[in-house]
This record gives C-alpha cells, structure tokens and sequence, in this order.
DNA sequence: GACAAAATAT
DNA sequence: CATATTTTGT
C-alpha cells in the first residue's frame, strides 16, 4: 500500500534557508574545495542563519553566472522535481531547457538537467531490457516511480497524461538547499528494491555534508521570493501555466 | 585503482 | 538537443 506520494516537497525540503546562493567571491575567497576538515564535534552549525552578513545588496549579487559552481549532487528530491517536471511536459518534450524551467530550481543550469537526463534515459533503457532489474548504482533513479508513459512511447507523447489534482511545484528553490540543508532524515519509502534488503537511506546527504566544497557562509536572510517562474506554453497553443503555491494569487 | 556521478566537449 | 568523452568524487 503505498501512499501517494505527495509531489510537494515536505516542509523540510521548503525551509527558508537563508543562504541563497553562494557569493562569488566568498566561493573563491575561501576556496575550501578539498582539505576541508569539519570537525565540529558538539555545536557545529547545522542552520547558518545568524550572523547577516551584508551581503552584495548593492550589485553584482548575480548568482553566480559564468563562474565555476560547485558539483551539483541530484538528490532524491531534486531527482524527484525532475521526474516530476518530465512527466507533466511529456516525455517527447521533455527536452533539458523545458525540464529546467519547470523545475523551477534556482541555479540549475541546463547543461546540469541535459546531464542528468541523458543518465535517466539510460536508466529507463537499462530497465526495459533488464526487467526491473536494477543494480546498486541505480538506487538515486530507484528512488522515484517511473511515469508509464516514461517506458511507453506509445505515440501519443503530451496527450492523455492528465495530472491528478496537479501538485505545482513549489517555488524556485535554491539548489543550495538541496546541496546542504536537506534534512539527513529523508525517509522515502524503498518500493522498488523490497528484496529485503533495505539500502541505506542515509544518502550521499551524509558523505555530503562531511565534504561539501559549498560555502557556508552565513548570509543574510534575504530570501528570493522571485516566485514569478511560471512554464510559458511549451506546447501547441496549450498554455501550461503553472500556478505557485507561495505565490500569492493576484 | 575501480566505479559512479556530474561536467564538459562534440 | 543528443550523445560521447572527460573530469571529478567516493
């Protein structure tokens, strides 16, 4: 009996984080890729959200843009927006610009869901020949139902897959969040893998946190509220648009 | 050093 | 945009 599985991130993946993207110059400043030891036993900071720091309110707070950000790890959430994001497009248009803007994660670039999509598509390759069977490394894809019409080209590609009650994502998030502050208690159902062997739910979420170049920075509060990322009609005349929750209704 | 994941190049 | 190759992290 599995239970719908609710495509709306829980409150934890949703927590306001104050760091929202990390400072150009801060990232190079401290440039602690590697020889990052965090030994903070007791305390550690587990929520930077002290210490504002002034930030770049004046310019050039651009996220980001043309520099080296860190290695983008696909977590399960982020794994499942994805999934998500294709199967309301349509496998045959779901092409990485189109997923991107449907996902609607601030800092995911194109070139991180064309990636991933090309390794999603081997996966579902991989799984129609195998039978289901998939091995240890696929356990990130395992983690998401795969869409029927994901292994169904049935011809009619954006047609008759109708969203029940049409979850819209929840707004822009910062991939920071998904990066750091994701709740090391994700406890997604293993459905797929039920041999009995339950695989290890702590995640790269663990291995992350203990080697995560990201800075940590404690940035101000300010949080993006720049909801306003809504699918422009990607399709024939049919206008997609979706509507955020947070975004309070006009 | 092998492997997987993500990035980058074609 | 898709695929191939390379880099990077475990």
């Amino acid at each position: 009996m599995r239970d719908e599985e609710e495509e709306l991130p829980s409150p934890e993946e949703l927590i306001p984080l104050s760091q929202s993207l990390i400072t150009p110059h801060l990232a190079i400043a401290f440039d602690l890729r590697s020889t990052y030891h965090r030994k903070n036993g007791s305390s550690g900071h587990p929520l930077p959200q002290t210490t504002p720091i002034q930030a770049n309110s004046s310019a050039g707070d651009e996220p980001a843009r043309t520099l080296k950000r860190p290695r983008l790890v696909w977590t399960p959430q982020l794994h499942k927006r994805f999934v998500d994001a294709v199967a309301h497009i349509g496998i045959k248009n779901a092409v990485p610009k189109t997923i991107m803007q449907l996902m609607s994660v601030e800092g995911l670039t194109r070139e991180n869901v064309a990636s991933h999509l090309q390794k999603y598509r081997l996966y579902l390759k991989r799984m129609q020949s195998g039978g289901g069977n998939v091995g240890e490394s696929d356990r990130l894809f395992a983690s998401s139902p795969v869409p029927a019409h994901f292994l169904h080209p049935t011809g009619r590609q954006s047609s008759d897959h109708f969203i029940p009650s049409f979850v819209p994502m929840a707004a822009t998030l910062t991939h920071q969040q998904f990066l750091h502050r994701q709740t090391p208690a994700v406890n997604f159902t293993s459905q797929a893998n039920n041999n009995g062997k339950v695989m290890e739910q702590s995640l790269f979420l663990a291995r992350q946190s203990q080697h995560q170049p990201v800075l940590i920075r404690p940035s101000s509060l300010h949080l993006q509220s720049r909801v306003a990322n809504y699918a422009e009609d990607l399709e024939s005349g049919a206008k997609t648009v979706l509507t955020l929750f947070p975004t309070r209704q006009d």
